[in-house]
DNA sequence: ACTTGACTTTAAGTCGACTTGAGCTTTTAT
DNA sequence: ATAAAAGCTCAAGTCGACTTAAAGTCAAGT
């Protein structure tokens, strides 16, 4: 496959494939002439890694998983990488039931509702920073 | 409450205190001289700012859930958030079933196993960007 | 032969969310 | 009275994840 079609089947622009390949997130399998050509696995990789930067994993975290040499350091690696996930699955459970609260709430002030604030403090135990806002992804970009 | 209360209260450095205010997340109640004066209700509001950002939403998102003008408007963002949040939450579930499942596959590759492939393509139907690494607050800073 | 369009590289730019530094003022402790 | 600690403002810097621009290469169609 050469870099266009990678591009269309995967939904991301080539200069994130050439970048992502920089990294060593992908490889492509060889050029022909100048052009890079990649196999047809590079997609489903490339899908995985897409899944795990939506579950709010940092590209070097991806790699950390893809490095499949120690079986066992990598199993227990995942293991905790899942872990995590379960705690940001509970706050984000714990946040969602407070905004469909707050959806219907009729304190003058969700700061004024004791559901409200209950949920807020469960929902703040494991608090974690994250940086950016989320963007959608633009399969297509025609200029 | 001076800034250094606030800050140690909700966890927050000061200068991201002084920079949620000016971006008009947070409001001091005065000035004591100089010196910003907040009021305790502040920390409950940063603590709603913070499990926000955790769910991945933006400041200015977060900016926009605060401004209680238009109830009916405001009531539909929220359920629209609650939204949001579902698919995440869907997406992340089966992301960490996928990272469980891999802990313990026998398959000598997870690309080659079929319930993580399936997982994967579960996963994928939703998907989004999100830029950054995750990050732990440091609650203290010494330096 | 030549233009077009898809691809290439490298460097620089962008974006959100903060952080850091410089230089000043004010409060507090000795 | 004076020095350290804590605040202040404003500008600039940082970080991760890309994107964009500039300038060049190359195969294919007319």
């Amino acid at each position: 496959m050469d870099i266009a079609e990678v591009a269309k089947a995967s939904g991301l622009p080539a200069s994130t494939l050439r970048f992502y390949e920089e990294k060593g997130l992908i490889h492509s399998s060889g050029r022909n002439g100048l052009r890079r050509s990649f196999n047809a696995s590079v997609v489903e990789r490339l899908a995985l890694i897409s899944l795990g930067r939506s579950a709010g994993f940092s590209l070097d975290e991806i790699a950390e998983m893809f490095t499949f040499d120690g079986p066992d350091i990598n199993r227990a690696m995942l293991s905790a990488k899942a872990d995590k996930l379960d705690r940001t699955i509970e706050e984000l459970t714990a946040m969602r039931d407070g905004l469909r609260h707050a959806a219907v709430c009729k304190a003058p002030s969700h700061f004024e509702c004791p559901k409200f604030l209950r949920l807020l403090r469960v929902a703040g135990k494991n608090r974690f920073r994250q940086p950016n806002k989320l963007k959608e992804i633009k399969p297509k970009r025609s200029v």
